[in-house]
DNA sequence: TGATATTATGACACCGGTGTCAGATTGGGA
DNA sequence: TCCCAATCTGACACCGGTGTCATAATATCA
């Protein structure tokens, strides 16, 4: 036999018709039960697979999903955000047991991306992933809709975007933080992130915890605040501005665990001891955090549900089922960071 | 215009025939300068994307990578070894800039992986990815030869394996590891991962660690080893039986970083100190190795360039091109568990 | 001017499946 | 025995490109 097997190879083997054949692999109820046999058992002992781009080009669908990965073109290359990684690795789980295949991207921000997967019929629908900076997508995802392109985003969802979003409370995650810190006591709180609806999950996050404070009476310094993107490095330099401008605290929250590890290695450096003299408490839960030292009081995000949630809704909506945004529960976890 | 355009429209609205239009797109040198641009111009307008399936069908290539995780499966299954994971990342941005997509999808290394995605067109080549037992996918390794798969695998390279491997020269990377406690003074030495032939890259680490010992004159003792898996709880559990057993050492190998972490774990617990009693070296510098405390000395392996190779070498693989076992160099990067 | 090479284009088969329709075979009821 | 329904199978068009071959138009040279 040269080359692959095709199903007209199959065909003449068991002594029936090619479409019988293709019928037969199918498991069609309008083939007899003999023959489905017969034509299974050959398929096996050629070692016979259909091909994809077949029978792909036939009914029009790809049994395949596209995972879009943004990440910050300002992080360094070399590092992904862990917390991505895990939600790949969930979304990828995610797939396979719904029998879709994934192919995965990566995209800088301001890449010129168009829906290319998807108008070359090479997957179904699209995952977005990322932090950052959406508005600048605004206008691209106006082109997806535009083109009738299934996909869903993580992440916040915002007022005036049509798009499907999947994304972790937010919100309320912030405010679970706030309450902790409240609970033991640590109402002189520093913010490192980005409060500004420049991305809107640090806004939301942010929002949640100054709306905690608030309920309690406390108001946040804003001049406690300072801006970073999600990286270590970032969270590290807006750490040590705020101790270089004399600011005092003696609890800090973090947009995110990376900024919140970088802001621990700037505290040490000016010998301000965790938790004895701040609280630390991040977000996301990623794998690092129970490694650090103290360990990290964050806010987790359910990344298995994530994924799931995600490959769900898109699923969904390539089906032409309503769907509509999904909110994960966050949840608090205390560590030494913070008590 | 009702659903995707196809190059027929192009055809009709640029005012030649679908041929010409195919050729126009890839820029054929057969094509009129003119009426290319003008081809191009339509189909920019129309938006038209080449359907990867019927070309992909007619040409009998996907320009597609497929990469298969396999994990270990004792290991927990919501956590990813992230040593993998940079090297998933490193992959993707490989096939990306070589202009191929990249399939990825996890196995347990217990279940049925046929080279399904080979065999159906989906790739064009695969990419193994995983630590542990390669003694269980020997048979299936002769079944993808047989079958005139390509394939590239990350890992030790064995002997009477005639599969093409790109691996981190473990071998060296363990003499690494060696010398740098030797010339710490540090010679009773621990050694935690799996030196049975069992994980081959383990048992060179192993080897090339003994082996730098017995250069100097040092017998390592055999009862201070200890079994253990890649992950962090695993390393913990055997490190605990040592210290339980009451043996002592001043120095550990870890096989694997998350190994290392867990040891640490279980010496901290036990009082020991970390590096003072001990001088703890792990493998594989995965990103949370800098973050623990105290912050891990271990061997990198370059997972950038590694997956620059395996993709570089798959492809030539495809090409036909001649391709050679690829051993890249490891870099010992010191920290402060072990100064 | 006629013969030949060069360039640009169109017609058409083909990749390997899937879905539709028509036809063959069998069984049951009148 | 005849008719009709139920069951099963094969023939064939089709998905949307790519590659080959034939041919028309133009250029080149003796």
């Amino acid at each position: 036999m040269k080359g692959k097997a095709t199903s007209f190879d199959i065909a003449h083997y068991a002594g029936v018709s090619q479409s019988t054949v293709s019928r037969a692999l199918r498991n069609s109820p309008l083939v007899n039960e003999e023959t489905r046999r017969r034509v299974h058992e050959v398929a096996k002992q050629l070692n016979y697979k259909v091909d994809k781009n077949a029978s792909n080009l036939r009914t029009q669908q790809s049994s395949t999903l596209a995972l879009l990965l943004f990440e910050d073109p300002t992080s360094d290359e070399s590092q992904i955000n862990p917390f991505f990684l895990a939600m790949l690795g969930s979304i990828t789980r995610a797939c396979a047991k719904e029998g879709y295949d994934l192919l995965v991207s990566f995209q800088s921000s301001s890449s010129d991306w168009q829906a290319d997967y998807e108008d070359s019929h090479r997957a179904d629908g699209l995952i977005l992933l990322g932090y950052g900076d959406y508005l600048d997508y605004q206008p691209k995802f106006k082109t997806l809709i535009d083109q009738h392109t299934k996909f869903v985003c993580w992440g916040a969802s915002v007022d005036n975007r049509p798009d499907l979003t999947v994304s972790c409370d937010n919100y309320g995650g912030g405010k679970l933080a706030a309450e902790h810190l409240l609970a033991t006591g640590r109402t002189d709180c520093a913010f490192i992130g980005d409060a500004s609806d420049h991305s809107p999950e640090f806004f939301a996050r942010y929002q949640g915890f100054k709306d905690a404070f608030l309920a309690k009476g406390v108001a946040l310094n804003e001049r406690k605040m300072a801006n970073a993107i999600s990286t270590e490095e970032s969270g590290y330099h807006a750490t040590r501005s705020l101790i270089a401008n004399n600011i005092r605290f003696n609890s800090l929250f973090a947009a995110s665990d990376l900024i919140a590890i970088g802001a621990i290695r700037a505290l040490k450096e000016a010998k301000i001891k965790v938790p004895d003299d701040v609280h630390v408490v991040g977000f996301d839960n990623i794998a690092v955090a129970s490694f650090v030292n103290p360990p990290l009081t964050t806010v987790q995000q359910d990344t298995t549900l994530a994924g799931q949630m995600l490959v769900d809704n898109l699923l969904k909506l390539i089906r032409g089922e309503d769907v509509e945004n999904t909110f994960l529960p966050p949840r608090l976890i205390i560590r030494g960071s913070s008590v």
